[in-house]
DNA sequence: AGTTTTAACTAACAATCGTTAGTTTTGTCG
DNA sequence: CGACAAAACTAACGATTGTTAGTTAAAACT
C-alpha cells in the first residue's frame, strides 16, 4: 500500500520537476524579454541567469523560439477565455465592460512578463504560433467593439467613434503591465474601482 | 546679383543634400525599427531597404547607434518642449490637459515611428542619450502629474488616484502611434474632439 | 549494486552581427 | 578636360548568434 502510494507520489514529483525546470527558463527568460526584448536578449543571457551554460537549455526546451511561444500563447489564450466568459453573459454592456477591466487587471497581476512579450514581441513568432496569436488577438477586439457598438446603440453609451474608445480602453489595459511597481503598493480592488472610473465616467 | 543669389541657393542644396541623405537612413530604419524593433534590425537590413550596401551607411553616420539616438532624441525634444509651451499657459488644469492630448496626436501624426522607438527602444541607448532621455521622461510625467494634483485640490478634477489618472490618459497617448492606419481615415481635428471627451468625460 | 535516465558540461559549427580599410564610381567645379 | 570631393563599392575583421554533437557527473529505478 504504502509502496503503491510512493509510486505515484514520485510520478508526480518527476512530472513536477520535469515542468518546472522548462517552466524556470521560461520564467526567467521572461524577466530579461521585459527588460531588453526578445531580440536583444542570447541564449547565452538566459543561460547565465539561470547558472547554466547555453547548451544545456537545450535539455529542456528546443529552442529559444519555443520559449517566447510558449510564453505568449499562454496569456493569449488566458485573455480570451476570459474574454468569452464575459461575451457568454447576459449583462448589460456597461456591465461586461467592467468585468474586461477587471480581469485585465487580474491577469495583469500575475502574468505581467507574459504581456510584456505579447505586446512587444509578439511578431517575432513564427508559423503557425504567429498566425494563431495574431487570429486571437482580432478576435478580441472584434469582440470588445461589438460590446462597444451594443453600448452605443442601447443609447448606454455616448456616441463617441467606436474604435475611438475601443482604443482609449484598450490601450490603457495593454500597457498596465508597465505600471506594476507603483501598484505594488495599491491594493488591486481598489485599483478596480479607480481604473473602472476613470476609464467608464472620465476624470471631470 | 544672380551670382550672389546663386551661391546661396547652391549652399542651401548642398546643405539640404548631404542632410538628406542621413535623414532618408534615419527615415527609413525608423521604419523598420518600428515594425521588428531596433535590436532585430541590422545594419545589411537597413542598407537593402536603401538600396545600398551596409558599408556606405557610414559615409553619412557613425554607426547604428547614432541612428536610434538621433531618433529619439528628436521626438523626445518635441514632447518636452510641447509641454513645457503648456506649463507656461496660464489656463485651468483640465484646459492644459486638453491642450496635451492635442499635442500628443499632433506630434504622432509627424512622428510614429520615432515615439515607437521611443517607447519601445529607448533601452538600448547608451551613455549620455539614455540618460537624457530618461531625464526627459521624468520631467515630462512630473508635470503631468502636478497639472492632475492641482486639478483633483482645486476640485474641478473627481478625487479618483493621481496615479491612475495620469496611467490611464499617458498609455493611451503614448501607443496612439499604433492606430494610424485605422485614424488615417479620420479628421484630426475630430480625432481630438473624440479623444478629449473620451479621456476627459468617459464613455457612459 | 548495477543499470539506465536526466541534466549538466566542453567544444565547435555555420551564420550573421556592426564596423573598418581600401578602392572605384559618380558628379561637380574651375 | 583635369582635379577634386562625395558616395558608392568589395573584402574582410573579430565578435556574437542559435544550435548540435559528444561526453561526463549525478540521480533514480530495478
Amino acid at each position: 500500500m504504502y509502496d503503491g502510494l510512493s509510486g505515484w507520489v514520485l510520478f508526480f514529483i518527476f512530472v513536477l520537476m520535469k515542468s518546472t525546470r522548462k517552466e524556470e527558463i521560461v520564467a526567467v527568460a521572461s524577466g530579461l524579454f521585459k527588460e531588453k526584448g526578445y531580440s536583444a536578449v542570447s541564449m547565452r543571457d538566459i543561460a547565465q541567469a539561470m547558472n547554466m551554460k547555453a547548451a544545456s537549455l537545450y535539455n529542456h526546451i528546443s529552442g529559444k523560439q519555443e520559449i517566447l511561444s510558449t510564453l505568449i500563447v499562454r496569456v493569449a489564450i488566458e485573455f480570451t477565455n476570459a474574454m468569452e466568459t464575459v461575451m457568454a453573459q447576459e449583462s448589460s454592456p456597461i456591465e461586461k465592460i467592467e468585468k474586461i477591466i477587471e480581469f485585465h487587471i487580474d491577469i495583469t497581476v500575475t502574468y505581467a512578463e507574459n504581456i510584456a512579450a505579447l505586446n512587444n514581441d509578439w511578431m517575432h513568432l513564427e508559423g503557425t504560433d504567429l498566425k494563431r496569436v495574431v487570429k486571437m488577438r482580432e478576435d478580441y477586439e472584434e469582440n470588445f467593439r461589438s460590446i462597444i457598438k451594443h453600448g452605443i446603440n442601447e443609447g448606454r453609451l455616448r456616441p463617441n467613434h467606436p474604435e475611438v474608445i475601443l482604443f482609449s480602453i484598450l490601450s490603457t489595459l495593454r500597457t498596465l503591465y508597465l505600471w506594476n511597481e507603483k501598484r505594488g503598493k495599491m491594493d488591486v480592488n481598489i485599483l478596480k474601482k479607480d481604473m473602472v472610473s476613470v476609464l467608464l465616467k472620465g476624470i471631470v
